[in-house]
DNA sequence: GCTTTAAATAGAAATCATTTTCATTTAAGA
DNA sequence: TCTTAAATGAAAATGATTTCTATTTAAAGC
C-alpha cells in the first residue's frame, strides 16, 4: 500500500516523487505555517541534494492544486502549512508560535448579498483571516513558562 | 486656509511637505489603488525630482497612520488606495478595474465568540477582502463595449 | 523675517525573496 | 525495457523593496 501523500498527488495528477512526498510529510507534522526556506532546511536532512528552486515550485503546485494551502502574512513572504480540511473555510493564526487552526465562521451569504444588492457586483473569491493568540500560548503565559 | 491633505499630516504628526499633499491628492482622486511606482510616474509629472524611494516611505507611513489603505493582492506586491471611511470596515476590489469599495459586513463579532469559545484563543485583529467584478464592470461587458 | 534643528528627500546602491534557465535525471506509461 | 514528458539541481537573473548618506527643507522659536 501507499502513503496517503501518493494519493494526494496522483489526484493532482502530480509525479509521486520522494521529494513532493517528503514535503507533504513535513508540512503535514507541523500544525504551524512553514516558510520555503524552513522547508528547504528540513529536506535537506533528508536528502543529501536538494534545490530551493525544487521546494518553492512544490510548494506553489502542491497550493494550487489545494494539498496545502497559503497563509496570508503581513511581510507579504510566502507561508504554507497543511490543512487537511478540504471544504471551503477560513483560518485563525497566531501570532506568537505560527499555530494554525480552522474556523467555520465564513460569512459569504452576507458577503454575497451586499455586494450583490448594494454594489450591484459580483463577488468571484474573497479572503478571511484572523490573528490572535492561540489556547496554548495563552495557557502558557499564565504559567509563567 | 489649507488642505484637508494638510490637516491630515498634522493629524499624524507628519511634516506637509508638497510630496505628501501630492501622494494624498493623487490617491484621493482615484477609484482605484495604485503601486508605488504608479504613484511615482504620477508624481514625476508633477515633480522634476522625486525619488521612488520617498514614495515608498510616504506609502508606508500614510497608511501606518491610517490615511491610506494597504490592499491585500494577490500577487504579494504593495498597492495602496485612498479611503475615506475612518472605521473599521473592508473592501470589495473588482479585478477587472482595481475599483476598491467599502462593504459594511464584518463578522468580528461571529468571529470573536468562535474564537473565545471554541477555539478557547483571543482574536488580535482580521483581515476580509472581497474579490469581484463591479458593477461599472459589469454593464461595460453587457453594452459589448 | 531669520536661525536652528530634526525630519524629509534624492540618488545610488544594496538586499534578498523568488523566479528563470538549462542541462541532467527520473517517474511512469507503452 | 524503452520512451518521453515532467521533475530537479545548480547557477544566475530578477525586480520589488529597503538602506545609506549627503543634502535640502519644514516649521518652531526668536
Amino acid at each position: 500500500m501507499e502513503s496517503g501523500f501518493a494519493a494526494t498527488l496522483k489526484g493532482l495528477n502530480m509525479k509521486v516523487t520522494p521529494k513532493r512526498i517528503a514535503i507533504l510529510e513535513i508540512l503535514s507534522k507541523e500544525s504551524i505555517y512553514l516558510s520555503p526556506e524552513e522547508v528547504w532546511q528540513m529536506m535537506r536532512q533528508r536528502f543529501k541534494s536538494i534545490g530551493l528552486p525544487t521546494v518553492y515550485r512544490n510548494l506553489e503546485d502542491l497550493s494550487n492544486g489545494g494539498a496545502i494551502t497559503k497563509v496570508i502574512h503581513p511581510d507579504r513572504k510566502l507561508y504554507y502549512f497543511s490543512c487537511g480540511n478540504p471544504g471551503h473555510h477560513h483560518h485563525f493564526v497566531c501570532i506568537s508560535c505560527r499555530r494554525v487552526e480552522d474556523i467555520s465562521f465564513c460569512g459569504r451569504d452576507e458577503i454575497e448579498n451586499e455586494v450583490n444588492n448594494t454594489l450591484k457586483g459580483k463577488v468571484l473569491s474573497h479572503v478571511l483571516q484572523v490573528y490572535g493568540i492561540c489556547n496554548a500560548c495563552i495557557n502558557e503565559k499564565k504559567g509563567g513558562i
